[in-house]
RNA sequence: GGGGGUGUAGCUCAGUUGGUUAGAGCGCCUGCCUGUCACGCAGGAGGUCGCCGGUUCGAGCCCGGUCACUCCCGCCA
């Protein structure tokens, strides 16, 4: 092919045999024989053995060279005898007789192997991350990514859609995540922001009459870490269309994703079509808007039992009476588990800050009964009652939960899945979609005083624009939707508001008068008044889905570069100080902190 | 900002109730070895037990503080 090689790692088989050929690659692997020596050598492709006799005047510079370093090897190819063949090679069927070689690149002690599946402290990992790369795991990672994505490009380009770049400096938005900014030289003591996601230019392009967008769009947003979150920068699949319902563009969404997880994975889709849930339903079902419904557990409200008179359970009761609710959860034929069992859960949740789990199970002698710490408070009426709502059966057991709606729905969300581990009712081998759908508007803040946005002030309210109750705003739902996969959000979109009057009232339920919005919002609103089209999108998120195709529970597994926790770049040594005269164009001063 | 976990050789980890000189595997160095593919065998070097302080006759181990990494909550679409 060139002067480094005529055939790659992976590619010579027996057929080949006897060619004289040259390879390059990194030293994966010496079996130091003495008189004899094997080396494994790699790239990207595979790995090819290599033999070298000790009459061979390389020989003693084959053996003192390190693991990773890179040579090139020039020699025979020779079919290996009967019994000395490696089927987990694609090439291990030959070998390269090494007739002389050539060092490109000699490797220092490493730090971390790159042999080997061991784990590593992911802050050597991330300092070396050129090692880790070329480790098979990663490697396979980053290749799957790099597929998906022009898989996804594809696809878009097939439906009719136009991939565009937007801009990445930016204005700060007021909304949302915190930005990352950027001073300018030119406009002294003004910020640029980065975009946490190109939201108003792809609203733009549409206005524009582009009809179908889509981007491969890196989004940044200064907000801490979590295992599926990089801080700092991820990328999402924008995608924007014109003229469509939200129906519209669960299609194509739907259509992708099937694609997709087919191409990419092994594992079995549970649905075909993507359930919709409403949110509403969700939170209580499930706990949560990103629930997990490969979990086969369901969560029941039972405050109403706290109510009557032969529940005696005064704890719940009381609580109960000041507004509080009571949620369960049902495990099917849990009447012979251990105490541990039980206890364990109880233990748990007490960690998670709840204030533990009541439980007990149902069994049957002359009457119904419920055994376990809070079984007597209980009576058979009140118990068949129970088992009405939540379709339980004698042998069962009830977990339940009781606090105010947000407490109580997050442990018991929690719990479904501590629960559901510790029965191992998960099955690890599905992709379960499903889309959430009927966000309302707005929410009440923590305090409960104030009206904000729940999700994205540019969505359009449900129902006839002329019939919407703006006295109740609590009531309005949104054309805001979520896409769910195995309890992980994968993206949220939205069918947008393109009409400013409805804007303006709806930014006034949240506080917002005319002249603010149009502040704060001068582009998009002014858009909008020169004939705008129905319009909505969504954006999935690229490198969860990645993950989910993958098998990761971590996010940096299928990023190249990542930043750690604290969002450091630990290779390149980012975030750092700079020039004094950087600063000065800049018109920066640093105020050092100082610790008392 | 808060809570949990981890921190012992270059790397992965063990280290009993607080008790003499802190161990193993991989890697590294030296020697032996012509069919290995996690090659094998023999020997060797390598340690501020994250850091600071305390308790104790004695601390890798107990206590307090602190730092780093990570997971979670807050935050985040």
């Amino acid at each position: 092919m060139n002067k480094y090689r005529s055939h790659n790692c992976s590619e010579l088989r027996e057929s080949d045999s006897d060619k004289k050929v040259y390879l390059s690659g990194w030293l994966h692997r010496k079996r130091d024989h003495g008189n004899l020596l094997f080396i494994d050598l790699r790239d990207h492709f595979g790995i090819t053995q290599c033999v070298v006799e000790n009459k061979n005047k390389y020989f003693k510079v084959l053996e003192s060279i390190r693991q990773e370093s890179v040579i090139k090897v020039y020699g025979n190819v020779v079919k290996r005898e009967l019994g000395t063949e490696n089927k987990d090679l694609k090439t291990g069927k030959i070998e390269i007789n090494i007739d002389n070689i050539e060092i490109l690149s000699e490797a220092k002690d490493l730090p971390m192997p790159v042999f080997g599946e061991q784990e590593y402290p992911e802050d050597i990992r991330l300092k070396y991350r050129f090692l880790d790369l070329r480790r098979n795991q990663m490697h396979k990672n980053i290749v799957l990514r790099s597929k998906v994505i022009s898989f996804m490009r594809s696809e878009m380009s097939k439906l009719g859609f136009l991939e565009f770049q937007t801009p990445i400096l930016t204005s700060s938005s007021p909304e949302g995540a915190r930005d990352f900014l950027v001073p300018s030289r030119l406009n002294p003591g003004k910020f640029y922001a980065l975009p946490q996601a190109p939201q108003q230019f792809k609203q733009l392009i549409m206005v524009s009459g582009f009809d179908k967008y889509f981007q491969i769009a890196p989004c940044f947003r200064d907000e801490d870490a979590r295992a599926d979150r990089s801080p700092g920068e991820f990328y999402q699949l924008d995608i924007e269309m014109s003229f469509v319902e939200q129906e519209n563009v669960f299609e194509v969404v739907e259509t992708l994703m099937i694609n997709l997880f087919k191409n990419f994975s092994s594992k079995k889709l549970m649905f075909q079509k993507f359930p919709r849930i409403s949110y509403e339903e969700a939170m209580i079902k499930y706990g949560s808007d990103k629930p997990d419904l490969r979990n086969p557990l369901l969560i029941h409200d039972l405050t109403n039992i706290f109510e009557r008179d032969d529940v005696t359970f005064d704890i719940f009761k009381k609580l109960v009476k000041s507004g509080s609710k009571v949620r369960c959860i049902v495990t099917k034929k849990t009447k012979d588990k251990a105490r541990s069992f039980f206890d364990n859960i109880d233990k748990w949740a007490k960690e998670q800050g709840a204030s533990g789990l009541a439980y007990f199970t149902i069994e049957k002698e002359n009457e119904i009964s419920a055994k376990g710490p809070v079984g007597k408070f209980f009576k058979e009426e009140a118990l068949k009652e129970i088992m009405k709502i939540t379709a339980a059966e004698v042998g069962d057991s009830i977990f339940f939960a009781c606090g105010k709606v947000n407490d109580v729905e997050k442990i018991t969300s929690l719990a479904r899945e501590k629960i559901a581990r510790d029965l191992n009712l998960i099955d690890e081998n599905k992709f379960a979609f499903c889309w959430i759908v009927d966000y309302p508007m707005f929410e009440l803040d923590e305090l409960g005083k104030k009206i904000q946005f729940s999700h994205n002030p540019f969505s359009m309210p449900q129902g006839d624009i002329k019939k919407i109750n703006f006295d109740k705003p609590l009531e309005i739902k949104a054309y805001q939707y979520d896409i769910v996969c195995n309890g992980i959000e994968l993206s949220s979109g939205a069918i947008r508001n393109h009409i400013p009057e409805l804007m303006y009232k709806l930014f006034l339920i949240a506080g917002y008068n005319k002249t603010q919005v149009d502040e704060k919002f001068s582009g998009m609103i002014n858009a909008l008044s020169y004939g705008a089209p129905p319009h909505g999108g969504i954006a999935p998120g690229i490198d969860r889905i990645v993950m989910l195709l993958a098998g990761e529970k971590n996010i940096r597994e299928v990023t190249l570069f990542p930043l750690n926790q604290n969002a450091q770049d630990l290779l390149m040594g980012a975030p750092s100080e700079v020039d004094e005269k950087q600063l000065k164009e800049l018109n920066i001063k640093i105020e050092k902190k100082i610790n008392s």
